[in-house]
Formats: structure tokens, sequence, C-alpha cells
DNA sequence: GTTCCCTGTGGTCGAACGTACACAAGGACG
DNA sequence: CGTCCTTGTGTACGTTCGACCACAGGGAAC
């Protein structure tokens, strides 16, 4: 599953929750996190941790990826790229 | 790529801002944060917010993939496991 | 040598974190 | 009905973030 915002990411923590049949207070108890914290972070809420979600995200037997999105510069080719971008917000 | 830690993260990331050939400066004016805290960000700091991680990770052209972890309970069969390890911990 | 850029680090300061506690609404179950 | 659990929300508090400014060391290049 692809995350590309933080709702992305709770909502499938949530269902992976619920798939789990935990709650959150369980949740919460497992990655050391208080259920307030899950409550919010399932909510969405931005600005949570990394560290933390880390924490639930292992609690949940889930774990993170990096990929290149697609369509992404290439290491190799991104000079051009870059330069444009560059100039273009300038 | 996978990532069990902020650390993990904090060394791709860094790869890939150099393979882009963008300093700390850049990358931190592509992604609305300050320099400083790409910095704080690159030495793998883990009370970094998500939500910034994520602007950082989409100006370098990279993105996050969620993915259940080896030998991770599927969630049909979970109910068992779930409730061993629950009894175990308390 | 000097100049320039990048990086790391220190300080300040307002804003927001995360925790703990409490309460209400809702559902399930007997 | 009452009881139990879950979830959402609110408050208060101590801690820490993230932005900003400044400075120093290290390269690179002239």
């Amino acid at each position: 599953m692809k995350i590309n915002s933080t709702r992305d990411l709770a909502a499938t923590v949530r269902g992976r929750r619920r798939d789990l049949g935990l709650s959150q207070a369980e949740l919460a108890s497992r990655a050391q996190v208080s259920r307030e914290w899950v409550n919010g972070f399932e909510a969405g809420k931005a600005t949570v941790a990394f560290g933390l979600v880390i924490r639930v995200l292992d609690a949940l037997g889930l774990g993170f990826d990096l990929v290149v999105r697609d369509g992404a510069p290439d290491a190799a080719s991104v000079d051009l790229d870059a330069l444009l971008e560059e100039h273009r917000d300038l």
C-alpha cells in the first residue's frame, strides 16, 4: 500500500488494528504509547513523532518500505530537472 | 529498502539527497522545512514530525510503502496469536 | 593566502507535542 | 434495566519540537 499522507497511513493502521482484533488501548499498550495518541494518530494527525509511528507499526506487524516514486528522476539523470526546478521556485 | 528505524530512513534520505546533488539547504527549501531540521533528521532524530518526513520524501521523489512484516500474523489467523501475546505480557 | 559553500551545533522562543486523567456517547450482553 | 468495553473529546501540565539566528570547522577552488 502506498502512503502519500498521514491519512493513508492512519486508515491502514486502523484497519490493520481491527483485523487483529485489538482495541486502541491494547495497541497503545503494546507500542508503549498512550491510547489518546493512538486515537489522534488514527484520526490522521500529521505531527505525530516518527519514532512512535514506527513503534506502532511494529506492534501491528507492519513496516515501511522506501520506494522511488513513479516518474521520479533517477539519481543519474536528475541534474537537469533539479536545476530547472530550482530556478522555477526562486 | 526496509525501514526499521529512524536511522535507516535518515541514511537513505541522505544518500538520496546527495545522489540528487542537493544540499541540506536546497532540500529544506523544497520541502518547506528548516535546514536545521534536515540536519537533525539525517542525524537520525526519532521525534521528527511524520508530516514533515512525508514532505521531505516527496521532495526527493521518494515514498513510503506499507508492508506486512515477514512472519507477521495474517489478519485472518491472528486471533490465537493475539490472545497468546496478550496473556503473555499481562 | 582568501573566498565561498556546506555542514554541524548552540541558543532563544512560541507553538505543539505526548501523557495522564476524566467524562460522555455508543454498542453488546445478560 | 444495569454493566462493561470502546472510542472520542476535553483539560492541564511538563517537555520538546521546529524555525530562526549566529558561529566555527572543513573542503574546494581560485
